[in-house]
DNA sequence: TAAAAATACTCCATAGGTATTTTAT
DNA sequence: ATAAAATACCTATGGAGTATTTTTA
């Protein structure tokens, strides 16, 4: 037996399905002599007979029926294929795992990702929150396809880092520090006074160690919170003042609630990226979830 | 989207199976260049990246393993279907219902079914037992792929007669009628004595009545007998006298419990053929046992 | 630097189209 | 007589091979 081509198994599939070489010729958007000769030439790789001919159509032979009941289900699976394939391609199906942090979340990512989910609502979203370096962990070993986080985030090889949007915290107090807010206060005080913050393995909690560093001071905090949304709530039964992303503190300032306190020293702008990495390719969905947040 | 070459899938298989271009262009007897372009093909024609390319080989992209699970299920069922196909071809499989009358299974089939049998064990053999006419009906029908009877058979159009032996019937008697065996008979005496034949809807029967037919006569028999293989039996017993084929009566004769009568008129040959539809067409199995049963 | 994949370039096999013939009912 | 399949013939696409370059770990 000569291995036949893939492509006469289409043909047969399609004449063998209609029982007729001229309407799979259109079907095939072929002309019948080609269809013919197709089947024929299968025919003879095969050394056996699939069909007979007659002035109806065609009809199998028993061992075009046998092989029929084989091809049949491979070209299934075949179009399968291709469908989910487009399905993924065209974002009607497909997954993108995401890891965030909760300031990345707040301050970006939420209305971000309503409005992709919106735009391609197929694309099942999955969002996993962690500290900035268990989702480097993550994105390295796989198991989430980006990682949206906020500087500062040490630069591997393999990890690609787009920056997506700046932020500035502010630094904030409940009622029982009211008074802090009529005076421009320096970073050298700050000190005096309970501080709240992330706890330490988080993005934000690096981000002031270094900053106190660069100030000859140490970053030490009173109280330390493993989740930005007890922030707010924190500093609200002044439990003491800390720096939060200005969008997560705008509601309960509005209320007036908490104060913004004013520093002497600009804090430095800070970022929120995306994080991938380059080993692992990425699907469409997720490549267009990217392109999404940074076009 | 462009329509892939089927071919391109077989391609892809061995190549997602494998991880590896220059592995997949050996067991597909090609070369790498080949493969390569190939897959560029393929992933130009689903406008879709399938492999990451690296030193160590290739690995899939999500949308290539999304497609590889379609497509290795349709490349094994391609692969099964050959080999399925292959195995009917060599008759390694494959099944043939015989449709027989007794008489033919006797003098004819029997051990030619056992030898073909013998060569080709695999093939499974289904006998079905019925008078020859009811034996035509089923193979019009294709619930038999061929029937092996007695003359006379009205020979329809699309069904093929093939003869493949000759035989001829004796006449044979019990003990209580062995003292005619010590003369020659002429039909036209037959009457006179109890005769013992097949049932109404059998060849044989209809063989008779045209033979006394053409003598003037009308063939009446006393005992009718729904199975040849009572024949022997009831002539034993002195029921009466009957034809019999020779080979039939030939272990009876030789133990000397019936005895063979002689007529004046030669009783004209008979033959067993092989009946099969035109309009069916036959398994490579059936067709190698009309072959062999008529080479 | 070494292993694997991609590219360049040439050649020719073969798929495909049109026109026509054959077959079977 | 007609519908369907087969054949003939021609053209040109595109697949295959060899040699070489590029990539990346």
């Amino acid at each position: 037996m000569i291995n036949p081509n893939f492509e006469y198994y289409k043909i047969f599939y399609y004449v063998g399905k209609h029982q007729n070489l001229t309407t799979a010729a259109h079907l095939l958007l072929t002309s019948q002599p080609s269809v013919s000769r197709s089947i024929k030439n299968l025919e003879h790789d095969l050394s056996c007979r699939l069909f007979v001919r007659s002035k109806k159509g065609v009809t199998f032979t028993p061992e075009g029926a046998l092989l029929y009941s084989h091809i049949a289900s491979a070209c299934e699976s075949i179009f399968e294929g291709e469908k989910a394939l487009s399905r993924a391609l065209h974002l009607e199906s497909g997954a993108v795992a995401i890891g965030t942090t909760e300031i990345a979340i707040h301050c970006y990512l939420l209305e971000k990702l309503a409005s992709f989910h919106k735009a391609h609502p197929k694309v099942t979203l999955t969002i996993i929150n962690r500290s900035a370096p268990a989702l480097i962990d993550e994105i390295k070993s796989g198991a989430i396809d980006i990682a949206v986080v906020t500087t500062p985030i040490e630069g591997e090889k393999n990890l690609t880092i787009t920056k997506v949007k700046k932020f500035r915290d502010i630094l904030v107090a409940g009622p029982a520090f009211s008074h802090l807010g009529d005076r421009v206060l320096t970073i050298e005080e700050l000190p005096t006074y309970p501080l709240i913050t992330l706890s330490k393995e988080t993005a934000t909690y690096r981000f002031y160690s270094s900053l106190y560093a660069s100030h000859e001071m140490t970053w030490k905090a009173d109280i330390e919170l493993a989740t930005a949304d007890l922030l707010i709530p924190f500093i609200k039964q002044n439990l003491g003042i800390g720096f939060v992303p200005h969008i997560m503190a705008s509601p309960a300032l509005a209320s007036g609630e908490i104060r913004a306190l004013t520093l002497s020293t600009d804090i430095p702008e800070r970022e929120i990226c995306i994080v991938q990495d380059k080993r692992h390719p990425l699907s469409a969905a997720s490549r267009q979830l990217i392109h999404w947040l940074a076009p």
